[in-house]
DNA sequence: TATTGTTATACTCTATAACTATA
DNA sequence: TATAGTTATAGAGTATAACAATA
């Protein structure tokens, strides 16, 4: 019985910017271990959505987007472009456009079926009636803080 | 006109999840801006808020609260304690027990103006008869998520 | 044996500055 | 003059392993 500790007082937890960014940081990491099978981070699930949904996309138009700098895409498409999961087309001298390679194609469903657990297990302690709200609150929260 | 890439396909903002983090991120973004002129960022701001609340904590106590590991809170603690903020007390011949300095308990004022704006500013977009449900609902993100 | 504070270190993410070649 | 891709590098933030002193 050493801890009277276990009752600290948290003055924090009634904060929504606290809240928000604990909320973030577990969601995002029980994303990330659930993404480690494929080999992938989350970065790299929402960049391959990106592209699949915008065959030809520029990595500098993909970067703007996911706010990424420019600068730090270019590993990122190398590597998933070493794993064959993408492939890039010259546009112009200085554009080339993205695209999933056919081991990209192939791994979108399994992509897709782990953003599917996630974001449901994501929800499970969101009381029902209030589930409808999670994404315009968020989306909400977002426009009050984006740049 | 060079850009049709206004109307990129955006496959990220229906997924609660992805919008979680960017609003998150937003989020932390714009508190620490307005911590800046309190010489702050946004650990240190929780930090002194738990400390404030709970006189005699221990660092590794804080630590477990913030989720902040053991090792990375010698220098935060040490950096508010050069700058006079908190002041360490030895409770036994291994713990010490963590308070507000003199320094520190003028300061927590406008680190709570600057939290009551920032948290403001957050809610401002959220539809008025949304807002009592976002506490709740990023508390259930959390919990649903929380290791 | 477990815990506190500590050191040292590594790894990931992100930011900045500069360069080239193209538009 | 602005943009795309690139390189190199620096800075946060976080994680891990080990150690001494103490409970």
């Amino acid at each position: 019985m050493t801890n009277a500790a276990t009752e600290i007082a948290d003055p924090l937890t009634a904060l929504p910017g606290y809240v928000l960014r604990r909320a973030s940081v577990a969601a995002l990491a029980r994303f990330n271990e659930r993404l480690e099978p494929l080999g992938l981070r989350h970065t790299d699930a929402a960049f391959l959505l990106l592209v699949e949904a915008n065959p030809g996309v520029s990595q500098s138009e993909a970067g703007r987007q996911l706010e990424i700098q420019r600068a730090n895409m270019v590993p990122l498409v190398a590597r998933l472009e070493r794993r064959g999961l993408i492939r890039r087309r010259r546009i112009d001298g200085r554009s080339q456009g993205l695209q999933l390679a056919r081991a990209g194609v192939a791994l979108m469903p399994h992509i897709r079926d782990v953003i599917a657990a996630n974001e449901a297990a994501l929800l499970e302690n969101v009381p029902a009636r209030l589930r409808r709200h999670v994404l315009p609150v968020l989306l909400a929260l977002w426009r009050s803080s984006a740049a």
